[in-house]
DNA sequence: GAGTAGCATTAACCTATGTTAAAAACTCAT
DNA sequence: ATGAGTTTTTAACATAGGTTAATGCTACTC
């Protein structure tokens, strides 16, 4: 816990409503963000204008653009509110600091990462191997309560099809 | 390069054969691999029998089963030689001890970690946004070495598709 | 309570990919 | 070179999911 109070007394807090950007993609933001409390989405954007969700991202999660934190390069996703939230910002290189200096940091940026991992292995043997159907059923058995406050929406953004093919998922 | 070394030093070198596996899914693998050089496929194969392919790994990279690692569970996939590999076997547990211990190991585990969240993270964005033949011309242009080394069902099953749908996209 | 806006459903049609099976093209040992 | 085994291509048909558009539903405003 650590790392945890090092974010939460030396980060900023900022506060954001339902509908707001916390970055875009395209920006530069070599910050993580922790979140105190809410509910926001990743998502990517393709040159088409279809947007994907990358991932819900609940209360005392971490989360950042790996991408501009560790190659200096643009965010490749936007991150937006669902509900009102309040996050706490530090600086990604910061991080990487102190966890240079104390081993206790550096142990939680590592179990930290470890989750992450695994979490995104998840995702991708799901992408990789499950029918929209299956991801659907999945999610639902894993978190309902998430479930239960999107739209269907942003379900189907998420599983990586329309709303309308979730609608028909839906009634078998 | 400590920990690299510290592994080169103590862990077990194992050397396989084209078509050998070195752990099959549902195995007890408590260890991480790294291979001294060799192409290998980490794959997964659902209830029904098929086979997708999760990632190749290469020369130098660090390969292990996180779900096995972290959670004291079987492995999630199956790693299978493609071509005459040489791989040292190091524990996991003890890679966290040493990571505890000293600073520097613990700075390269977060590189990997890293690097590791990243790719991941490339590859959820492909399953999720681009069409199969998006990730087929991306596959080619990123890594056309690895491409030719491959046979074509090995790429399919790396894409998410069928060999036959693989053709098809090959001939417009 | 009527009007509007935003979501969810339904339907008709389209396209990409799956499935199966057969044919063709390689690869290699003898 | 021959033939066996493997990989790739081709073809015909089936299915999941995309697209568009119309309809219905809910909830909020006035």
């Amino acid at each position: 816990m650590e790392l945890q109070n090092l974010i939460t007394e030396q980060g900023v807090r900022y506060h954001f409503e339902k509908g707001a950007r916390v970055f875009k993609q395209g920006d530069d933001c070599e910050y993580i963000y922790l979140v105190e409390h809410g509910l926001l989405k990743a998502f990517y954007v393709t040159a088409n204008g279809k947007e994907t969700i990358k991932s819900f991202i609940k209360q005392h999660s971490i989360i950042g653009s790996l991408n501009a934190a560790l190659c200096l390069a643009p965010c490749t996703f936007s991150l937006e509110a669902l509900d009102t939230s309040v996050l706490i910002r530090f600086p990604f290189s910061q991080l990487l600091d102190e966890s240079k200096r104390s081993i206790t940091i550096s142990q939680e940026v590592v179990q930290i990462l470890l989750g992450l991992a695994l979490k995104k292995e998840r995702r991708e043997f799901e992408l990789l191997t499950l029918s929209a159907t299956e991801r659907f059923n999945n999610l639902r058995r894993t978190d309902p309560e998430l479930v239960k406050k999107l739209t269907q929406n942003d379900i189907a953004k998420y599983l990586g099809i329309t709303p309308v093919a979730l609608s028909r998922i839906k009634h078998q």
